[in-house]
DNA sequence: TTTATATGACTGACTGGTCAGTTATTGATT
DNA sequence: AATCAATAACTGACCAGTCAGTCATATAAA
C-alpha cells in the first residue's frame, strides 16, 4: 500500500484553534474592555499559552481585526439577503430591519464591545475602512432599490424631497439610532419590539 | 482703615487654571484617544508640569469624567430649552434638533473622542449614570410633550398606535441615528442638511 | 531699605508595576 | 533525524501617580 500521507494535507488544525482563540478574545474583550484586556488572559480563557496565541496571530491588533471581521458576517448576510430579495420593497426593508435588530438582540452581551468597536472606527484604519465600505454599500444599496421601486410606482418619495439618497439616509439613522439606543441604555428600548414598531411607522413615510 | 489682606483669599487661580488643563484634555484626548493619550502629553498642551496637573484632577478618569460632563453642557441646554418653549409641538421639535445637529456639527473635531465615550457608557459607572438619566430624562421630556400636543389636538399618534412613548423612542432613534452616521462616517451625510431633512420628514408622521 | 519668614504654585526625576511581544526549550509526530 | 506545535520564562518599553524640593511673591521685622 502506498504511504499517501506525504502527499495528503496534515489534518489542519490550525484553523479550528483560531477559531477557539477568537472566542476566547469575544469574551475576554467584551468583559474587560478592549484595552484593559491582556493577551495572557485571552490565553487563559482558550486554554493555552500567550505564546500559542502568538503562533495564530501575530499581534494584538490584528486579533481584534479578526474579531471585528467575524462580527461584521451577520450585517453582511442580511445586506446579500436585501438585494436579492425580489419581495415588495416595504417587505424587502422590514426583513432587512428584522434581521438587524435580531442580530443585535441575539448579541446582547457583546454590545460593550460593539461600542468600544465603533469608536476603533475613528482611530484604526482597518476598522474605518471596513465601517466605512459598509455604511457607503449599504447606502447604495438602498438608493438602487429605492430607485427602482419609484419607478414601478410602488412607493412615493415626495416626502424627501423626491431623493432616494435621502430617503436611504433617514432609513439608515433611524435603524442605526434604535441599535444605538438599545446598546448604550439597556431597558430604555427592546430591540426587536420598539424598533419593529418604528421601522414600521418609518414605511409609512412611502406611501404618498 | 483696616488692612483687609490677612482675610482676603488669595486671587483664586484654581478654577482658571482647571479650565486650561480641560481644553488641554480635550485636544490630547482627541488627537491620540483616550487610552493612548498620557498625562505627560496633558500637561505639555497645557504648559505645565504634570505634578500641577494632579494639583487639579486626583487621577486620570477624574480628568476625562470632568471633559464628559463638559460635553454634555451644549445637550442639557437643548434639553432645557425644548421643555420651556411653548411654541407648536413641529417647531419645538425641529429647534431641538438643530440644537444637536450644530453642536455636533460644531464639535466636528471631537467626533472620535465623543465615540470613545459612548464606549465608556458601559465600562465606566460615572459614564453610564451619566447617559442613562440623560436619556430617560429626554425621553420622558419627550413623552410628555407629546402627549400635551395630543391633547390639545395638535398631533395624531395614530402611526405610533397612539403611544407617545413609542414615537418618542422612534424620534430619539432617528435623531441619535444622524449623529452617529455623521461621527463615525465624515462625508457620508451633512450633519445640518441631511438631518434637517431626515427630521422634517419624521414630523410627518405626526400629520394624520 | 534690607533681611527674614511664610506660603501657594509648580516642577520633574523617580518608583512600582504592567504588558505586548520574543525566545529557548521540550515533547510529539513522521 | 527533522519538523512542528506548544510552552514558560523572559525582556524592555511604557506610564500613572508620587514627592522632595524650587520658585515667586507677599508680608513682617529689623
Amino acid at each position: 500500500m502506498t504511504d499517501w500521507s506525504v502527499i495528503m494535507p496534515k489534518p489542519n488544525v490550525s484553523e479550528e484553534r483560531k477559531q477557539t482563540i477568537l472566542f476566547a478574545a469575544a469574551q475576554v474583550f467584551t468583559a474587560q474592555g478592549l484595552s484593559i484586556a491582556r493577551m495572557d488572559d485571552v490565553a487563559a480563557a482558550a486554554g493555552i499559552s500567550k505564546g500559542t496565541v502568538y503562533l495564530y496571530y501575530p499581534s494584538k491588533d490584528k486579533l481584534i481585526e479578526a474579531l471585528l471581521h467575524r462580527l461584521f458576517e451577520p450585517l453582511e448576510a442580511a445586506l446579500v439577503r436585501l438585494n436579492e430579495s425580489d419581495a415588495p420593497i416595504r417587505e424587502r426593508l422590514m426583513v432587512y430591519a428584522q434581521d438587524n435588530l435580531l442580530a443585535f438582540d441575539t448579541a446582547r452581551a457583546l454590545h460593550p464591545l460593539i461600542l468600544e468597536l465603533f469608536a476603533l472606527s475613528r482611530r484604526q484604519d482597518f476598522a474605518g475602512q471596513l465601517f466605512g465600505t459598509y455604511f457607503l454599500r449599504y447606502r447604495d444599496n438602498l438608493r438602487d432599490i429605492l430607485r427602482a421601486a419609484a419607478q414601478r410606482g410602488e412607493l412615493s418619495l415626495a416626502v424627501f424631497g423626491a431623493s432616494e439618497e435621502q430617503a436611504s439616509l433617514s432609513f439608515m439613522a433611524l435603524l442605526e439610532g434604535i441599535l444605538i439606543l438599545a446598546m448604550m441604555n439597556p431597558g430604555l428600548l427592546s430591540l426587536q419590539q420598539d424598533g419593529t414598531v418604528a421601522v414600521q411607522s418609518w414605511l409609512r413615510l412611502l406611501d404618498a
